[in-house]
DNA sequence: AATAAAAATAAGAATCATTCTTGCTTTCCG
DNA sequence: CGGAAAGCAAGAATGATTCTTATTTTTATT
């Protein structure tokens, strides 16, 4: 097997470690096409990305890599009904929504030094530690 | 098999149609079980629940059963990351505390009055049809 | 009320995303 | 260097949901 700590400036010049999990090869390049993907890929989206550059990378450790770059806060994971898990490297609190008539899913972002219980009724004494916000709909074109 | 559309009183008085949608005796025993059921359960849990009055029932019935329940607006499904989907007859619109210690799910609701944006930075054109709401977290008790 | 057409149902097979298992390879650390 | 730990590839297993098919029930028509 290739080395997985090739860290040469010509494969980028990336950390060997983030938040305290070893950049290997293969969790290098699955994060990197999600970076450069910007539409909320799928395992299987980036399983084909990758396998570009790792043509023997295997779908179980794109699944892999994902959960341990999940794990470790340097990706998230996001959910659309039952659909194939999506990822995303935006770490900033954020929603989506999604576009029923093109199917691309946009990021929305909360209107700065917006709280939950802004407007929430939270049962007193909820400590929230993550949110999720879907939202569906259309874009109407603007003129 | 037994007659569908039996509505005598001992059988509740249930409707015969709701939002269109012909109250079968399978669907009618589904559609009561969610009610009864405070916990958003999934096809599974209503499938054991309604075996007690309908013994043959077969889970891909509670499953066609939910879907023709959900399509004419009757109920709603309620997703948590990908776990089986859950079920909830409440229609306002609300979202979902998920408590991790206990694993109760909480129905959250809007306050009165508040638009999506009042708090979303939503790009110009869009309308939301639907909003899913998944907070997580815990309830620290109250003295 | 009889009957043909349409809608529902039961049962089990099929699907598909994800996870698990196993044997091998690579990396870490003395 | 050499053993232990971590990662990986390949394919099998899992589990929720959907699909298929034959049968039953309901509806519409006479």
């Amino acid at each position: 097997m290739v080395s997985n700590t090739d860290n040469t400036p010509e494969h980028d010049d990336f950390p060997a470690e983030i938040n305290g999990l070893r950049m290997t090869r293969q969790r290098r390049e699955v994060y990197k096409s999600l970076v450069e993907n910007r539409v909320h890929p799928t395992a299987q989206d980036l399983f084909l990305a990758v396998k570009d550059r790792l043509p023997q990378i295997s779908l179980a450790t794109v699944y892999n890599c994902l959960e341990a770059l999940t794990q470790h806060g340097i990706i998230r994971q996001v959910h659309f009904d039952r659909e194939s898990c999506r990822y995303c490297p935006n770490l900033h609190e954020h929603g989506h929504f999604h576009d029923q008539k093109t199917g691309v899913i946009h990021d929305v972002t909360f209107k700065p030094g917006v709280k939950l219980e802004d407007f929430l009724d939270l049962p007193p004494g909820t400590a929230v530690s993550n949110i999720e916000l879907t939202l569906r709909g259309t874009i109407s074109p603007q003129s």
